[in-house]
DNA sequence: AATGAATGAGACTTCATTCAT
DNA sequence: TATGAATGAAGTCTCATTCAT
């Protein structure tokens, strides 16, 4: 009896999209795992499976490296939060669900999106990267929280709440639920949806609150 | 006999202490302008008018000196807040008094702390010293917080705010307050104190809310 | 029986005497513009216009493709100037048109022969191939020479001149004329005719002289 | 018998003057064997007998290590020339005493100066330094022949020689002894000594003649 | 015939860290 | 005490060159 000696395919010679996806999950792995400077090329380059100057040749420096991995996992992100968050729903569900995915998310790809963001907040070659992705961020938060002022501007004084005001809150929530996010990576064991519910309670109890009319000022000034 | 020829007074013969803290100064400036690894000892030796073996010799590895360097800034701002947090006030004053005194801090020390805790956060090797200084500000916000619970806790049932609660919202308070103070550094004619308000707004109105008992609940399981 | 279905014309395919052409002027265009080591064969190829593995199957290695271009920029050099220079003229005449073509050649082909020449003086493999070329050139200038001094050779004892002062005499002149080449090109306002007038001056004045039998010796050996 | 077991001075520790000289003796010679290029930094280390960062610590880059040997070469060279060139001597005397210190110092370090500038003339990068040694040289040239030229002022229009012709003429020859000293280089049983005399012989019987107010025209414009 | 894909080898450069004075 | 001198170890990046389609 003949053996089947060998049809493995030899895994060579890949279209070129398909070996810049596996690059960039070597990347995000062992970015992830051992930082961005600790992190050598050529153990980017092992773990793809690929020698190093392909890396080079595909997707340019360690630097443009690391940000077209930040880059597609914070695309990843963004999708998988925009596909939940429908355009109809009323703002609080839709804060809720944002929320539950974004630390869905974040808890699922625990060696993904959340280290390389930490290290890109550590490094500032890496302040542009971040400065778009965040207002990516900030614009759809802004955005949801304009439309629940719309929701109740009924009875509310509209210019009590302006443009500025909703981009600060932005700020506010999206710097809360990344520290949550960091609280969640270091501590394996929890649950993401109970963490998305803690958030969602500061932000929403508050932000109602705010969104009421109804705001706290200093006694002594 | 022999005479003690020479006593000349040895030009720069500092005291240790001081001459720690001067390269502590040194270690916080370039580690905060450079970042971590970027940082070369070279440099802090220079910038601390010494020579590299001093600094090894009084303060240890790049490692070891950029710990005391965040130790040192860190117990600097948690003393300037403490300072302001009467133990017998009212916990919205309290908070509020807090969050001005950090503000204020970050905004004067841009290079200080915020910028190496940053760096600590995103290297591994930072997590036992991080963890620490974060259970130090935890426990003076979660404290801050806990009392304000025990003020209203006449009618509330303390059950429901359990500890891990209290470091949570610590968690996304101090993150909060991170993303405003960027906020605040990418907007130069912001007004601090404005920032603080609105922080304090997000931050006691949703709290009031959840110390109250009032919690906020998926609709949907 | 199969029909060849389809003899659709293959769009670019070039002959390969064109092909090697183009190559060429790539080539040289590239090692002019970069030097021999900075020039990579990926630009050559781009620039020319086709694969990188077409330029090693047509003109094989880099040294070999540097030798190639090199020899081809020699010859055109050396047909320029053999084209005026007349064999029945008089020395004088000779030599000026020579010296006229030459910094013509060198003026008109900036990034060709000259900047070549240079690189491969640079490098010991190609001594070989610079040898040769070394040797046409000498072989026409020292022929010019040696046909000057035979013309005076009557009343000249012929041995004064040996083969190896032609070689030498060629060589200076080659020298110098590099030498003002460079200059012109220092000098944008400078005129090329000029120019040439001076080298001739220097070159027959003293070669006149040598020629003559007049020759200058040390005072004290 | 006690042997001396080992009194040998460990040649370590040297004062910062003392390696530079090293290093710089050492790049010399693997610049010369290997050409810029092929010289690797391991190399000149090791044949320095030292590590590699300390020439990066005491000399910079491998540029900026070659322009230092490039520098010390010529600037050696020039001083030789310029100890044996009196300022009080007939310019002859002068032209033929530098002439013979160059090619007899091109001679004597067939590895040293001729190679390195060579190297240096192929690659644009040291095309500055290349400049400045070699204006340096042509101020010295140019002004050996001025003063010849006023020496014989008494019955030449002096306004036939004008500035620019001095420094064309300087670049001539310059050029010519650069072409000589490479035919040196190249020829290692050739006597330096009478490649100065037939320098000179080209270099001096034109110049008299052009100095003399004798000059050479094209017949046909 | 022609090329996209792939690689082995090696260069420069930079530091943290430690002797030996 | 204080420091100039010294190094081992890595890391990034670039190319000439060749398969396999």
């Amino acid at each position: 009896m003949l053996a089947r000696v060998s049809t493995a395919p030899t895994f060579k010679r890949l279209p070129r999209a398909v070996r810049e996806q596996q690059m960039l999950d070597a990347a995000v792995k062992v970015f992830s795992r051992r930082g961005f400077h600790a992190a050598s090329m050529d153990e980017i380059a092992e773990d793809a499976g690929i020698s190093k100057p392909m890396v080079y040749a595909y997707l340019g420096t360690k630097e443009e490296l690391f940000i077209a991995a930040l880059h597609r996992e914070g695309t990843r992100m963004m999708e998988a939060i925009a596909a939940v968050v429908g355009d109809n729903l009323p703002p609080d569900e839709q804060l809720w669900r944002g929320l539950r995915a974004f630390f869905g998310f974040v808890g699922a790809h625990r060696d993904g999106w959340a280290v390389l963001y930490r290290q890109a907040r550590a490094e500032q070659r890496f302040a542009g990267e971040l400065a778009e992705m965040r207002s990516r961020i900030i614009e759809v938060v802004a955005g949801m929280l304009g439309r629940a002022v719309e929701a109740r501007s009924a009875h509310v004084d509209r210019r009590e709440v302006r443009e500025i005001d909703l981009e600060v809150m932005a700020y506010a929530l999206v710097g809360a639920s990344e520290s949550l996010a960091d609280w969640l990576a270091d501590h394996p064991q929890a649950d993401p949806e109970k963490t998305a519910t803690r958030m969602m309670n500061v932000a929403w109890l508050g932000a109602a609150q705010l969104l009421a009319g109804d705001t706290w000022h200093p006694t002594d000034p």
